[in-house]
DNA sequence: CTCTGTGAAACACTTCACAGCG
DNA sequence: CGCTGTGAAGTGTTTCACAGAG
C-alpha cells in the first residue's frame, strides 16, 4: 500500500523556499496570496493553491499570518532543527562552499568536508575539518548529516552517490557536471553551469 | 499572430544538454535511444520523444548517428558559434566563474566583468577586464554578449535585470538570492543553495 | 465586501504500445 | 527483426472562476 495522505506535488516543494523567503522579508504581520505572488513573481491562485497542501490556515477577507505561516512552511520543509551538511571533496568548490555564510542564517550547518588526498585530511577549511573519503560512509550510515553536497571531478560522482544512498543519504545536491541517475527514494538534484548556459542558449535571439 | 512551427517543449530544451553530454562521451558512432536513456537516466521513450523534436534523423533498426545528432543539437541550442558571457558583480563569486576553465570547453567565451566598486574597474581578474557597471546597459545594448551571469548582492540584482532586458538581453543567470521576475520574452534562470538546500531538506527522511 | 480554498477545465509533459521503415 | 517515430492514454501542474467564510 501507497502513502498517500500528504502527497506534495514536486513543483509546489520547489517553490515553497520562495515564499518563506517573502515572508523573511515583509515586515507586516498578515499577507494575502496576491501579495506573496507578487514578491514570488507567480499567480496567485497558484499560491492559494500551494499553500492549501499545507492544511492551510489563511484567514478569508484578510490573508495568511506571517509568523504562523512562515512556521509551517519550515515545519513542512523540515527547518524546525538545524540541518547538518557535508561535502564531499575540498577543492576550490569545496572550499569555497565551506566558506559561505549563508548556510548559517538559512538554519544549516557544515559538518565537515571529506577528502581523498590525503595531505588535506587533518587540515581545517573555514573551521570545518577535512576527513579522508574513506570514512564517507560509515559517517554518513551513523547519521551524521542530512544532507549532502558533491564538489568532486566528474568521473567519481557516481560512485559517491551510491556510497551516500547506500549508507541512507537521502538529498544529495550535484555540482559535478556529470548526470547520476538517483536510486528510488534519494533525491539528487544536479547544480552544472555548462548546462544553465546551453539551455539559456536556446532561448538567445 | 505567433510562431508556432517550432513549439519544443521547455522540458526538452532542459533534457538536450544532458544527452549531448551523453554524445560527447561515448567512442561509438551510432547510438539508440535507449542507450542513451540509459545514461542519462530517463526512460527510452522520452528520448524518442525529445529528439523528434528536432525533425529527427535516426535510422530504423538503428539508432542515431552520433555526429549527426551532436550537431543537431548544439544547432538548436545555438551553440554552432561562440556564445559570449558576461559577469556582472566582481566579487568572490564572479572572480571564481572568471576564472573558471570549463567555459571554453563548452563553447562559451567570457567577454569581462562589471561592477560597482571603482577601485576594481581597469583590473583584470583571470585576464578578463573589469568594467565600471555604468556602462553594463551600453554594452548590452550593443550586444556585446549574449547571456549574463548575475553575481551581485541580493538587493541589487532585480535592477540588473530591468537594465539587461531593456537593453535587449534574453538570458539571464542569476546565482543572487533574490525572486526576479522574468520580463517577457527574457529567460532568467536562478541558482541559489540555500533554495536548493530547502527543497533537498524536505526530501530526507 | 475581500480574500481564501477548491471543483473543474485547461494545459504541459510522460509513458504506453505499436505500426512501419530499413 | 530491431529500433524509430508517434497516436493515444495517462499523469502532473496551472489556471479559471466562484461559493462561501470572516
Amino acid at each position: 500500500m501507497e502513502e498517500m495522505e500528504r502527497a506534495i506535488p514536486r513543483a509546489t516543494v520547489g517553490r515553497l523556499p520562495r515564499y518563506l523567503r517573502c515572508l523573511e522579508e515583509t515586515d507586516r504581520s498578515t499577507i494575502s496570496s496576491s501579495e506573496i505572488a507578487t514578491a514570488a513573481g507567480v499567480e496567485s491562485a497558484q499560491v492559494r493553491r500551494d499553500l492549501s497542501y499545507l492544511g492551510s490556515i489563511g484567514t478569508r477577507g484578510v490573508g495568511y499570518d506571517v509568523s504562523r505561516l512562515r512556521a509551517q512552511i519550515s515545519l513542512l520543509l523540515g527547518l524546525a532543527g538545524p540541518v547538518r551538511v557535508a561535502i564531499i571533496g575540498a577543492g576550490n568548490l569545496g572550499q569555497a562552499l565551506a566558506g559561505y555564510a549563508g548556510f548559517g542564517a538559512a538554519g544549516f550547518e557544515v559538518v565537515g568536508l571529506y577528502d581523498k588526498d590525503l595531505r588535506k585530511v587533518g587540515r581545517t577549511v573555514h573551521g570545518q575539518p577535512v576527513h579522508p573519503i574513506d570514512r564517507l560512509e560509515a559517517d554518513a550510515g551513523a547519521g551524521l548529516f542530512e544532507i549532502a553536497i558533491i564538489a568532486t571531478p566528474a568521473e567519481v560522482a557516481a560512485g559517491i552517490v551510491a556510497k551516500l544512498s547506500n549508507a541512507g543519504v537521502r538529498s544529495i545536491l550535484n555540482f559535478a557536471p556529470a548526470t547520476v541517475k538517483a536510486p528510488s527514494g534519494v533525491e539528487v538534484r544536479t547544480v552544472d553551469l555548462s548546462t544553465e548556459l546551453q539551455i539559456l542558449s536556446f532561448y538567445r535571439r
